[in-house]
DNA sequence: AGCTATTCATAAGT
DNA sequence: TACTTATGAATAGCT
């Protein structure tokens, strides 16, 4: 049904599955809802997309619970056991994972190694080695960037303070020429004062901000 | 679809709806595994018919039980009882653990270090230069060991070779004194035998085994 | 269950 | 993303 037929075999284009998982989301749950209310069967429809998005369908005379715990008594699969143990395997197999690199972060730390084979010992030292030139060349590259923000920040300073003085040294020239009671021209003076007298803000884009 | 429109609405004619109910079922499983296989997507389908027959599908991927347990994460439903909920929080719980874990594990090899502060870095500077040292005295321990080891052996092969020695002296006595005709007083000879002669078993308690 | 006229769903195009 | 349309699929009513 569509412009050509097609087979059934997962779509490549990302973009087609895309919308063909759209539509026929729709289809089929309107699917299931027609099935429910036409042969008042009770139908429960949950669906995944790729992307990991749900969608679900669950006839209104009932509930998921409801429909499971009957699913649980009639298919004779225990859901609950096997959930349950699902669970207890996963919880079990995680441990496992879990003392295994703790194990390893032991060793790494040079602790629990006394019964370690000589060449064990050996590849964690390698291993040691290898991390500790690792970080180092890090540290170096954040020490660098630091110095040179350090730097920066110095440079910043000087300038702000010869913006200051600046600054200064032209409202004492004001104040002086207030006093000599050159009022008369005011507009001019801003244009005498020299670029760097107009404060700059730090972070000269902050007031394009929205 | 068919000869003429119908309401979506309870089909009264108990025929009628057990026929059409086969008919619709039949379709809308063939769209879940459809919708699975083209857009990759997980489906769980499962019916009840109002005579009380149960039909389902679920994706080839997954299971019922998996699909259930991510919807109980995802809808935020509590589909399970306290103990499923004990056991996914230990699930849970044990992951991060782990996750953590594995992070830890990969600083300490040098990776994933970019972000750091400088003060960790230090930190794991520091912790690799304990496990450092502590590696090579369990190694430096070890060697030892095996020198003296090696030290034992080599005197355990002299002391053979010099029951060898022995041995072949005692014989060629033997060997002497039998064709001289003196076989009346063998016993005697074992006991002027000196007691290296005597062969030891190198793991003096191996026939205490069982 | 099988058939077929019809309606529906949807693939591809816009 | 939403709408359109040609086409294949699903199925209601009949046998």
């Amino acid at each position: 049904m569509g412009r050509g037929k097609i087979e059934i075999k997962r779509i490549e284009n990302s973009t087609n599955r895309q919308v063909t998982y759209s539509k026929r989301r729709g289809g089929i749950m309107k699917k299931a809802r027609e099935i429910s209310v036409l042969c008042d069967a009770q139908v429960s429809l949950v669906i995944f997309s790729s992307t990991g998005k749900m969608s679900e369908f669950c006839s209104p005379s009932t509930t998921l619970v409801k429909l499971l715990d009957r699913y649980h008594k009639q298919a004779g699969k225990k859901l609950w056991d096997a959930k349950h143990e699902y669970l207890s395997n996963e919880v079990e197999r995680i441990k496992k994972e879990n003392d295994n690199m703790q194990i390893k972060l032991r060793h790494l730390k040079g602790e629990d190694i006394n019964s370690l084979p000589l060449k064990e010992l050996m590849a964690i030292e390698e291993a040691l080695e290898e991390g500790v030139s690792g970080v180092r060349a890090r540290q170096m590259e954040a020490l660098k960037m630091h110095k040179k923000n350090g730097r920066n920040l110095e440079e910043e300073q000087k300038r702000l303070s010869y913006i200051l003085h600046q600054q200064e040294l032209a409202m004492h020239g004001n104040l002086r020429e207030l006093a000599n009671g050159f009022h008369e021209r005011e507009k001019d003076y801003q244009s005498h004062i020299p670029y760097t007298f107009c404060a700059q803000p730090i972070q000269p884009n902050l007031h394009q901000k929205k």
